[in-house]
DNA sequence: TCTGGGGTCCTAGGACCC
DNA sequence: TCTGGGGTCCTAGGACCC
């Protein structure tokens, strides 16, 4: 299934992407809500919208536009926070589903995938199919997946097939939604052609307008441009990297595992953060989090990462690079804390964020290197460079850990991703639209509202009909948080 | 009621080293 | 004595994607 110059004759590489993912999933399991605008995204005042369902779309709601806006356009959807185990849950379904044509599915989010048919069990049959015939398995599999899919998460999805990645990718945007689209091998340069330059993944805004004032406007204008003038006006990496897009070359392979290079948390704040000891707490808290979900993923970083935006949207980063990996909280909250020192926040600031990057596979257990980091520091020490003898105190002292942080330092084992655990129950019940809840009377149901001391429930599960609503003090002992149902029964 | 959160990759300048 | 030149690391910012 490759020619003389390894060239796929077979279009084997899938791209498949969930349907209006978060918003499908809520229809899914809400079925109150099946055949009417849904929007998830951030319900606070400067949220924005994650995913709107197709109802939604048809009245101008789109992601990342600002959940007011969107309340606008559309008053009468639903708005709903988010619900990352339930939308993980069928992820993982799918994924497993996609795994069983293949080993070789590289995920790309939670919705998306690429899939190389080439390695999995229709490899040899297609290694024997001609062009034609080879074509004709890849549907048939690729309609399969997609009715398993269906029978299994209730959820529809859209899938590009073709001889590379750029235009399996292609191919399942064009096939949004419900829908199957192959692209055959030797059509690349016709397909693409006609297309606007914001088609092909990594021309955005900027790019398209730096390419609209040369008057490159379509594929074809690219391709016809030549590298020469694409490096030109983009730069070395990206314009290689356009032109050989526009001309249908692409043949990146399928990668499983990739390893996650970076992690960060942040918080955009409902006000300006202007109180410095506010802000200081705040990254405690943020590298609470941020150290809780390194750990979890048994992994430690180099560099430290503080992110400000300010009230007027100017968004600013400073970094350092400490001698050895870490995943202690103490000495990056005291990282994070001296990079907010370099940074005038006068006027207040909008988001903070903290991050660790240069990361390296170890645990808190891994005694040599905090051995070896206490060392580096005595001897930075030793030689009287300043950042060093900070550090020098905070390593070793892992006693301290535990008093530092506010809400830091959360007890191993407790709540995952490392939230905060002891506040009483009254503090804790906040009821966010969407969320899943139980009630000792009517059983399983979901948060439609709350205010003013009441929470309205609407009762109903993926299974049954849609439910009635009631409505219940805040405080109702008889009403607790749920984990999500399956979209399926088990 | 203007603009989330979690990522990736690239560029460019300065430091530093050989 | 007078602008070499390349490689690597660090830092900051920007574009892009979902």
């Amino acid at each position: 299934m490759r020619d003389d110059r390894g060239v796929r004759t077979v279009p084997s590489i899938i791209h498949l992407d969930m349907d209006a993912f978060f918003a499908a999933v809520e229809q899914a399991a809400k079925p109150s809500l099946r055949g009417k605008p849904v929007v998830v995204g951030g319900l606070g005042g400067r949220g924005v919208v994650s995913t709107a369902s197709y109802e939604a779309r048809r009245f101008g709601v789109h992601s990342a536009m600002p959940m007011a806006q969107a309340r606008r356009l559309c008053p009468n959807a639903a708005f709903l926070s988010g619900r990352f185990a339930a939308y993980r849950q069928s992820s993982d379904i799918v994924m497993a589903l996609l795994r069983e044509r293949s080993p070789l599915v590289e995920p790309l989010s939670l919705d998306e995938a690429f899939v190389d048919l080439e390695a999995g069990p229709y490899g040899p049959a297609l290694a024997d199919a001609g062009p034609q015939t080879g074509a004709q398995l890849v549907l048939a599999v690729a309609e399969d997946l997609r009715a398993d899919i269906l029978e299994r998460t209730g959820l529809t999805a859209s899938v590009g097939a073709a001889g590379s990645k750029l235009m399996a990718k292609i191919a399942s945007e064009q096939a949004k939604p419900d829908g199957l689209v192959l692209v055959e091998i030797g059509s690349e340069r016709a397909v693409l052609s006609p297309m606007p330059v914001r088609a092909l993944p990594g021309i955005g805004p900027a790019t398209e307008q730096t390419l609209r004032r040369a008057g490159l406007t379509t594929v074809a204008d690219l391709a016809d441009a030549g590298e020469g003038e694409l490096v030109q006006l983009l730069g070395r990496a990206h314009g290689t990297g356009i032109h050989m897009m526009a001309v249908g070359h692409d043949e990146r392979a399928v990668v499983p595992d990739r390893d996650a290079k970076s992690v960060s948390v942040e918080d955009t704040f409902e006000v300006d953060l202007a109180d410095r000891d506010r802000i200081l707490h705040e990254i405690d808290q943020l590298t609470a989090r941020c150290v809780g979900r390194l750990r979890a993923a048994g992994r430690s970083g180099r560099t430290v990462v503080l992110k400000v935006r300010r009230f007027d949207f100017s968004t600013l980063t400073r970094s350092e690079t400490l001698r050895a990996p870490t995943d202690d909280e103490t000495v990056i909250a005291e990282t994070a804390r001296r990079l907010a020192l370099q940074v005038d926040t006068t006027g207040g600031v909008r988001l903070l964020g903290v991050g660790v990057s240069q990361l390296a596979d170890y645990t808190q257990e891994d005694l040599f290197a905090q051995a070896a980091q206490a060392a580096e520091a005595q001897t930075a020490q030793a030689a009287g460079t300043g950042a060093g003898t900070e550090e020098s105190a905070e390593v070793p002292a892992e006693a301290s850990a535990g008093a530092a942080g506010a809400g830091g330092a959360d007890a191993p084992g407790t709540a995952p991703g490392g939230r905060a655990p002891a506040e009483p129950p009254s503090v804790l019940r906040r009821w966010l639209p969407g969320q899943d809840v139980h009630h000792a009377e009517h059983g399983p149901g979901w948060v439609q509202g709350s205010g003013v001391g009441r929470v309205t429930v609407r009762f109903e599960t993926p299974y049954g009909p849609p439910g009635r609503v009631r409505t219940f003090a805040v405080d109702d002992p008889d009403l607790e948080p749920a984990d999500p149902l399956p979209l399926r029964r088990v």
